[in-house]
DNA sequence: ATTTAATTCAAACGTTTGTTTGAACATTCG
DNA sequence: CGAATGTTCAAACAAACGTTTGAATTAAAT
């Protein structure tokens, strides 16, 4: 067994003590101490904790968009020249944020709380960073969404699209409160279940009315 | 003009830089600076930081429940002996809510927003208040909300509340970003336009399939 | 093997943190 | 009035914070 690198480790750390405790809350102590790593060892590899706390988005948000973006160009192609079917440009879009976030090898129920976190962080950097990556999905995604709705306004459009984010950030980063509220019905550890119960959800709002 | 107290001016700057810079990261140096207060009066009147978190919750909290709840009651009344249309039932629990978040008399934006912050804070004593407060008024509404979606299998019922629960919580808790994704489309000011919009959205995605 | 660079480490820096203290001031009540 | 209570205040407390430093150690390159 190779052991993970120090950068790794910092983190790995750094995820899940952002998440827990928010991007002020965990200390730099904290979680050099859970990476076995000296302190000054977060300054050396990135420079401050700011940058650190960008680093730990990086990490995931690069991969995530670039697989939506792939998911949304295979459904393209499989569609040929007819308009891709609404269902699917949404199971692209959330489908795998979803499965992300219930990877834990990728330590995805983590990252994704620390998202949830982060949405409503006024810090400037961190702000630009998350809506620049966003605007850069939803650059991808506009045509295809506005094909599958076309009866809809722009107002509504962008509308419902800040309610889908919504649902789907909720159901992301907070995965045991429905076990509980549901009373043990519902199961957020059924990923394919849940995202197809998104999807049917978020489609059934999208075409109202 | 009469001044507010100490305490209502403690409050008022513990919503504004709790909500802004988080539980940890407001200080209490800067809310009794904001709040033009001596530092100590804060564990005068509130004993810590911990309490006075929970004060400031709770005195918005409990009216909106209320509300809330009587609102929905106003609606029983009128649909007398047939049951509520479940556009009101969404209504009387969306609608006091992203009212009081769109009031800026009562701090509503500032509110929502600490809001949206807390719900993915595991803090054990905000948690319990926050799912306490959850599970008062999902008692009260979840007759009218089975009654209005009859043919809804109990694990598609409590999945479906939670995507409610998300747009809600986002919608409220994040009023600026609409406007810009949108590029100034959506005003999320024109509180009873987002009220219908999200109803719409919400009654689509509940009666979907 | 010797030099050079990359990395780790313990210790300390100056601030800022939540909280406590005891005296000063204000208000209320007998 | 004076006693008593409620409230404010400046000052200090120890602890924890992010960051810096310079020497010790390891790895790479010559």
């Amino acid at each position: 067994m190779t052991k993970r690198s120090t950068k790794d480790r910092i983190l790995d750390a750094s995820e899940a003590l952002f998440a827990r405790d928010g991007s002020s809350g965990a200390s730099l102590r904290a979680i050099t101490q859970r990476a076995k790593v000296n302190l000054a060892a977060v300054h050396y590899h990135f420079g401050s904790k700011d940058y650190l706390l960008e680093a730990v988005l990086a990490r995931r948000l690069l991969p995530l968009n670039a697989e939506r973006i792939r998911s949304l160009e295979a459904y393209q192609q499989k569609a040929g020249r007819k308009k891709v079917r609404l269902e699917n440009v949404i199971e692209a879009m959330v489908g795998p944020a979803l499965r992300l976030s219930r990877d834990e090898t990728k330590g995805g129920r983590i990252f994704m709380r620390l998202l949830g976190r982060l949405v409503l962080e006024p810090d400037a950097r961190v702000q630009k960073l998350l809506t620049g990556q966003f605007e850069t999905v939803l650059k991808k995604f506009e045509p295809a969404l506005t094909a599958a709705l076309p009866h809809l306004e722009p107002q509504d459009f962008f509308w419902r699209l800040h309610f889908l984010v919504g649902s789907m950030a909720h159901t992301m980063a907070d995965s045991e409160r429905i076990r509980l509220i549901s009373g043990g019905i519902c199961d957020p550890d059924d990923t394919e279940g849940t995202i197809q119960c998104l999807v049917t959800f978020l489609c059934g709002g999208l075409r109202a009315k």
